[in-house]
DNA sequence: CGTCAGGATGATATCGATAACAATTTCAGG
DNA sequence: CCTGAAATTGTTATCGATATCATCCTGACG
């Protein structure tokens, strides 16, 4: 070989001046690059004395720790993979925030991914993010591409499904029955002398829980005898607002004594409420309208919109729990069902005595 | 080679069978593990046939490309950083998607981190993120900490602030002066003929933008000659659509003549709006409201609302776009500032006939 | 005074890909 | 047929940290 006397180096980066690497702090502070590394580990052993040496300097020259580097070396990645439907959510904002808090401290960091509803931009995430070797994925729904199953099983991490109770779980499931949930409102609606149920929800099956709720909804309309449920589906899902106002337009003109609205979601549940409020119907004298999620907006539009609340934030504190579970035990004790809670929450939009609170 | 009778390993990793590496996939199809590398990348110049090959063998074997290794290497993570304040804010979300849209095709990702309107976690996170080496990173406004400042400097990658006007950027700028857009706001309803004015935002500072419209409005209110704004602070930032509620009731109480109420964000309105018709005000016939943001609630809520209009997937586009044009010209051709625009949008809210649509 | 446990630190191999360059093959054109 | 440029493929070193094991040191205790 050579020595290293002559080609110092021909190859000078352009305009990188600091390509500062834990070598150079340890030449610094006059210890071994070992000793730096495990100075920012705080299991470690290091005295105390030289880890305060090694921060000083670490802070003096503005070194900052080369994950990509570590973890190849100790084949951990130090992150968990999570995939939503939409950024712009709070149901799922409130479930990453459960993620988030639950990783608190663990020394992993969460990175999360939209997939927009969609199945195939769901497993190009999923590639993505196995690329970077993640310790654990959450995903939501139960509904995967075959190659997406494939790379996921193959991958060896934990995997963990959200929001659904899927027929065939990879894993372990932190969910609820969307079916059962709207089954649930439905009767509960029915208890109050409802008979004539319509139902507002999306065109296709790419919202997997907008389908349940709705297999959910027809199901028990039917088993309680209120015949076939009237039902709108309107757009491509997520349905907006103003989809959810549309649609009520046109339940209403085909089925004009329908009693009372279901719709998949709060958002197009109140693009139902202020269509009808536009156009001087009273909610829910003339027509009531519920919704399913609990959204911030339900408890503040007036009238105040009757929901389902499920516990959004806990489906990701315990979806993030039972990954850590799995990763500290080493193996998973059985996959198991988490199973988490939902509610009616009744308000004025369907309030029967037709007076909403002055 | 071995069996499994022979207890080879000490540590025995939990079930791992499948580290498959690149020089497996080359072993198996006859070829070097460069040639797999080539493969996986279009620019590569690999034979059509050797290139099929090697996928049907990367399908069989069904690997995955470990980009921790090979950003170690190659000296290229592959992704962007991208920080916002809330992941539940449809604002911020179009600018992720501007960005996401801005990225597609380029190999590289974004990995979103959300601070909560904090600046302590987002030194956290711009460290978190750093350690990963990202090619480039898009904050949302211009006050950091000043270690963020310093490791953001430090870093040597392009860096682009939006959403604000920074007065000191660090590189380059994609965004607009929230003053002057409430001040435009404030000019275009008093050319209307409102004369006393009411203000609804945070208390403190934590939330820039909102600070700066705030005093963007008071600044135009006093400048029209229209006296000292009425002003309610109310809570941390981001103000939700309850706290809207509240603050208008105080500001009526304190100020009941107040004509017409400006808020920091279209959430804060919407909740205003509805506690007035809740309480029985016609609105805008007995107190006109409006936003900023123009979020879909907006357009849809009745009366529908009156707001500033943003273009925030144009902030997240054009700030992944500069961002693309610096890591392509290997230096900045200059930090510039992209001004992103934006316009004043008249609905009902604030219509001075006082006749919502019917 | 010797021994040994255990903490602190260092030396070296290695993680799995890719950069850089070398070697080989292909093929057009003289 | 020969030559050289371009296309294809291989070899080796390396990216920057950490696992692992070796070494050194300190002090308790017989």
């Amino acid at each position: 070989m050579k020595n290293e006397d002559e080609p110092k180096d021909k190859r000078l980066k352009p305009a990188d001046a600091q390509k500062l690497t834990m070598a150079e702090v340890a030449k610094y502070v006059g210890v071994s690059a070992m000793t730096v590394s495990r100075a920012f580990r705080q299991d470690a052993s290091v005295s105390e004395e030289t880890r305060k040496r090694i921060m000083e300097a670490v802070d003096a020259l503005g070194y900052v720790l080369d994950l990509s580097a570590g973890s190849l070396s100790s084949r951990r990645s130090g992150f968990i993979a999570a995939l939503v439907p939409s950024i712009n959510n709070s149901n799922f904002s409130d479930t990453a925030r459960g993620m988030t808090d639950a990783l608190e401290n663990t020394g992993l960091q969460l990175l999360l991914g939209y997939t927009d509803y969609s199945a195939e931009k769901e497993e190009e995430l999923i590639e993505a993010m196995l690329r970077r070797r993640p310790e654990g994925i959450i995903l939501t729904g139960g509904s995967h591409t075959a190659r997406a199953r494939r790379m996921l099983v193959k991958a060896g991490i934990p995997v963990v499904e959200t929001w659904e109770l899927p027929e065939d779980p990879i894993n372990q499931v932190v969910g609820f029955s969307n079916s059962e949930a709207m089954s649930l409102l439905v009767r509960t609606l029915a208890g109050q002398g409802y008979r004539k149920f319509g139902y507002i929800g999306g065109t296709t099956a790419r919202d997997t829980r907008g389908s349940q709720r709705r297999s959910g909804f027809q199901k028990t309309v039917e088993e309680l005898g209120l015949g076939p449920g009237r039902m709108i589906s309107f757009g491509v899902p997520p349905i907006t607002m103003e989809q959810g106002g549309q649609a009520i337009v046109s339940l209403l003109e085909r089925w004009p004594d329908t009693e009372v609205v279901l719709c998949v979601s709060d958002l197009s549940a109140f693009g139902a409420i202020m269509e009808c409020t536009r156009r001087g119907m009273k909610v829910p004298r003339d027509i009531a309208i519920a919704g399913f999620g609990d959204y911030e907006i339900s408890s503040i539009c007036h009238p105040r919109m009757t929901t389902i609340n499920v516990d959004c934030y806990g489906i990701g504190r315990q979806a993030a729990a039972r990954l850590l579970d799995t990763l500290h035990t080493g193996e998973a004790t059985g996959d198991e069902i988490t199973l988490i809670g939902y509610k009616v929450v009744l308000r004025e939009s369907t309030d029967r005595n037709g007076a909403p609170t002055a």
